[in-house]
DNA sequence: AGTAACCCTGTCCATCGGTACTATGTTTTT
DNA sequence: AAAAACATAGTACCGATGGACAGGGTTACT
């Protein structure tokens, strides 16, 4: 039969979920390793330690994996489906969307948290649309100052470096990095040089 | 009242998809174009000229798309989820398949063809999953702990994120993150995610 | 002329990040 | 037993970072 497993750390015990689904079992990223098999529905907390080994371990099974997260980010999102998620949602969704998600993964479909549909399938199948169009989506948001402020930052510059290079002042590398940031959905350089590299990653194995 | 468009040129007349969807009606690009609104769900067959950008307008405009292929490609799933499709099928799909896809778009999911899906799931990206592999030198000169800490703020954690998820203080997330910078000869942790991922890249291709 | 977008700069401020130094307990090695 | 390595954790310091807010200058489009 068909088991629905929970996996977290101890500390989340959140009613909705139980709400959601009345036969879910709480278990620990051991006890999953251990149970589940192909066709379990999984619903992984993306704060547990590990948690992507046990996606791809557990996907790679057979399981229906959907990873939870308390502050979903994109790039986190692309690392879930990469491992075999089939799902990537905010871990305070409601009962109902819950449900849906549920819906959703049990017939073969993915689902995404919406704000970062658009983020995801751009990152995720751009490694199949070949290298022209990469720079369309991610990049192709910026500005060309922003680019390549994105671009310097990503190479792991610091501001006062890229400052210097473009020969403009540090404020305004900030200011740039901030519009990177807010049209990148990333919070920080750190998730900026991750989004980036994805693409040279993935189309150099391409 | 939500609407069943089936967008095709005019050859294509298939039992399966009436099968299906009894309420399907069939249509031409351009009825499509001027009937179809939010809610509604559209089928286009990748056949039919411009069916990207007709993708595109009607998927703004709310409507939930699915694109369907005599000969599934991959570039082509890729364009047609960038335009915005939510789903990309056989076009020969059984009618239960037809149905599970609707299910799923239904619910704010994606729908990808099966061998495709397996194709972008599987490929690549194995940078920052693998902390089970022992690997590489650089990572081999770290400890247990200060190797968890490394991969960690490598896929873009900041210390308090590290800390919570090994469930360890911050404080000491900075002490293994110093030895770490010391033992790689890094500055900080910009150049040890470009490190890392400069290695997973010739790893997997190894 | 007005609106908008972009580029540049600035201030203020809260937080983060990295280093130095110290310290305690455990395990392993010598 | 002594020494060494490791994991944990604390304080203190200071530069880097990112957000909020406020400008001014340019170009381009209406």
């Amino acid at each position: 039969m068909k088991q629905h497993l929970f996996v977290c750390q101890g500390l989340d015990d959140i009613p909705r979920w139980k709400e959601a689904f009345p036969y879910l079992r709480r278990c620990t990223p051991q006890q999953a390793r251990a149970q589940a098999g192909a066709g379990d529905h999984v619903w992984v907390v993306s704060q547990i330690e590990g948690w992507s080994g046990l996606v791809q371990t557990l996907s790679q099974r057979g399981a229906v994996l959907v990873v939870l997260a308390y502050s979903p980010s994109s790039v986190e999102a692309f690392q879930a489906l990469n491992a075999g998620a089939r799902g990537y949602a905010h871990a305070f969704s409601t009962a109902p969307l819950l449900q849906q998600i549920e819906v959703v993964t049990a017939n073969q479909g993915i689902w995404v948290w919406p704000e970062l549909l658009a983020q995801v399938v751009g990152s995720t199948f751009r490694a199949l649309g070949g290298e022209a169009r990469m720079r369309d989506d991610a990049l192709g948001l910026l500005t060309e100052r922003e680019r390549a402020v994105a671009l310097a930052v990503a190479s792991g510059k610091s501001n006062k470096e890229v400052a210097r290079d473009m020969d403009i002042t540090d404020r305004t590398v900030k200011a740039h990095l901030g519009a990177v940031f807010r049209k990148l959905k990333v919070r920080d350089r750190m998730q900026l040089i991750l989004l980036l590299s994805q693409r040279s990653e993935t189309t150099s194995s391409a």
